[in-house]
DNA sequence: GCCGTTTTCGGCCCGACTGTTTTCAGTCG
């Protein structure tokens, strides 16, 4: 048995595309490979547990041979069928594939004229060894920025709040000029997933030159890679990649869906179009008896001349959106202005907690809800450490709390407003919580979640997150995977027991919408609606600034298909306090 | 090689930009 990661599957699927298309295969089966490969990068689970489940040909894009191409793999660590479509190929190929701007074709010519790794690759062009060889002096130019740009790639994606804030920053500073009559952003930054690759922006204007130069000369962008007359490609002095496509007005809802993707969307949208006699792009709808294209000002205008309702673009991923959207039966996602209140908030309070305090009073807490319009917050401290506070200590700090807190809720200023008594407490290895029930009960409720000791078996970790909310005063579990993005992958659990477990005995999954978590992700946001397992999102803030972050955990929930009965902390209070059985 | 409200065959998304092409190939999104 041998061990892959989704980037490695996406990875060899890619390179027997690149082998096909250098032996000239048919064009279509290159498609296939490369479709896979697209579809495996972009799934949200393991694709080797996809596999142990025996669902591989559940994945659109895998069917029965790369099915059993995979199986193979995942058997012998090879695949004969792939060793023999790529024998006779150079293989430092493979790795010039990956140079942006570099192709199958490229790759092969720069392997042909002798450069046999990457750094030989980068060593002979700056020598012009292969231009002397007769390889194109322009194309040399744009391998070498290629090669920087890769170095540049292998960093990690961008964390979703920081691609955002760079996004509305540019916007801001794009609408101040006149020709500019619309801008959007696009891409997996439009459809909130939760780490991005580069920046795509939409603009309408009936004066693209102007455009184009005003983009060219603005102070943020460091480097101009492309400029034609209705796409530039820039590099931000943030080291941002960045994409802008230009439209006038009357075709804008036609560019604005075209570029928001998911590609995968769009493929499925397109062979549904052909089936309907239309056929689309980033200029409208094309009749294709007539010929003649249709522009759509707006998104719903290009979705309605196809007999669909407008999918959300957080779920645009071709997983069941288009087949709601034809048979008018999208779901209601939960709103950004639904949240009622957050109730992972750190405060200052001093409580020695064992880690992580907030900088903030609860006071100041409250202010910030008050301007969120929240009727609730949750105080949810970590509580002393447990290893160097006696039981009685710790008895003490929390009572003091929770007095302060109840005092809170009968002064008239926080009136509006219902501060909940929390606490986060630890799953410790066994299961148990870092604190005991005699002071738990003291609270509103606990949220419990695994701090330490993350690297444990499927059946043991899950066992011991059971067990935890086997405790009456647990209600909700904190970032549940504990994944951190661009650093680690969620401890392995077994969801439908922990899902099911949560559904019968009144349990919420938390999605954390903190930055590097985003916990629950998306995929198993589905799969918890499914079991009709109640969610809440919160922003395990420790810092009122972070309290914003709120809309990160909304879209991730959007894009699980989340609604408003699947959110606790979307419903009123009455609805809420009775559903978490709180004392009135 | 994948896929199916024309399902086991016969189709398969669409266009911009670049380079060097004088009508097109390669790459990208």
């Amino acid at each position: 048995m041998a061990y892959f990661t989704n980037k490695e599957i996406a990875d060899l699927l890619r390179e027997v595309a690149t082998a096909y298309t250098l032996k000239k295969a048919n064009i279509f089966q290159i498609r296939a490979y490369e479709t896979a490969a697209d579809a495996v990068e972009h799934l949200d689970q393991d694709i080797a547990t996809i596999r142990e489940q025996g669902q591989l040909e559940g994945v659109p894009g895998i069917g029965e041979s790369i099915a059993s191409h995979l199986d193979e793999l995942f058997k012998t660590g090879n695949v004969k069928h792939w060793t023999e479509i790529k024998a006779g190929l150079p293989q430092q190929v493979f790795a010039f594939i990956n140079i942006p701007g570099v192709g199958p074709k490229t790759a092969l010519e720069l392997a042909n004229l002798g450069a046999e790794s990457l750094e030989d690759l980068k060593k002979k062009l700056t020598d012009r060894e292969l231009v002397n060889k007769g390889f194109s002096e322009k194309i040399a130019e744009k391998v070498l920025l290629g090669i920087q740009e890769l170095a540049n790639l292998q960093t990690e994606r961008m964390l979703l709040p920081y691609a955002y804030n760079q996004a509305e920053l540019f916007i801001e500073y794009m609408k101040q000029f006149p020709e500019v009559l619309k801008i959007d952003v696009l891409g997996s930054l439009r459809r909130m997933v939760s780490t991005v690759g580069d920046l795509d922006f939409s603009i309408a204007t009936n004066k693209p030159e102007k455009v184009v130069k005003h983009i060219s000369e603005s102070p943020q962008v460091f480097q101009v890679i492309n400029e034609g007359k209705f796409k530039v490609t820039v590099i931000f002095k943030s080291g941002i990649h960045a994409d802008f496509l230009l439209v006038e007005p009357i075709a804008y809802g036609s560019l604005l869906q075209h570029f928001t993707g998911s590609k995968l969307h769009n493929i499925h949208l397109r062979s549904i179009a052909e089936e309907k006699g239309f056929s689309l792009s980033e200029y409208g709808v094309k009749n294709k008896k007539t010929g003649k294209i249709v522009p759509t000002k707006t998104e719903n205008d290009f979705y309605k001349i196809l007999g669909m309702d407008t999918p959300p673009p957080e779920i645009r991923e071709d997983t069941g959106e288009i087949e709601a959207s034809l048979a008018h039966k999208l779901p209601r996602l939960i709103e950004y202005n639904s949240i009622k209140g957050d109730l992972h908030l750190h405060s200052n309070f001093s409580l020695e907690p064992s880690h992580g305090p907030g900088e903030n009073s609860i006071e100041e807490i409250i202010k910030n809800a008050n301007l969120l319009e929240y009727e609730y917050i949750g105080i949810a401290d970590h509580p002393p450490g447990f290893t160097t506070h006696t039981k009685d200590q710790i008895k003490k700090l929390i009572r003091n709390r929770t007095k302060y807190i109840e005092q809170l809720n009968n002064s008239s200023e926080a009136k509006r407003i219902r501060v909940l008594n929390l606490l986060e407490v630890d799953i410790l290895p066994d299961g148990s919580l870092s604190v005991d029930d005699e002071i738990l009960k003291t609270l509103d409720f606990a949220i419990a979640g695994v701090h330490s000791l993350l690297r444990m078996n499927k059946s043991e970790m899950t066992k011991r997150i059971l067990k935890a909310l086997e405790n009456q005063y647990v209600k909700v579990l904190a970032h549940p995977t504990g994944r951190i993005l661009n650093q680690r992958e969620g401890y392995e659990v077994e969801w439908e027991k922990i899902f099911n477990y949560a559904e019968k005995n009144q349990k919420a999954m938390e999605i954390n919408a903190y930055p590097d978590r985003l916990d629950l992700s998306d995929y198993l946001i589905r799969k918890a609606k499914e079991k009709n397992v109640k969610l809440v999102i919160d922003t395990d803030s420790h810092s009122v600034s972070q309290m914003t972050n709120i809309k990160f955990g909304i879209a991730t929930a959007r894009r699980g298909w989340a609604e408003y009965e699947d959110v606790v902390n979307s419903w009123s209070w009455t609805k809420f306090s009775k559903w978490f059985k709180i004392a009135v």
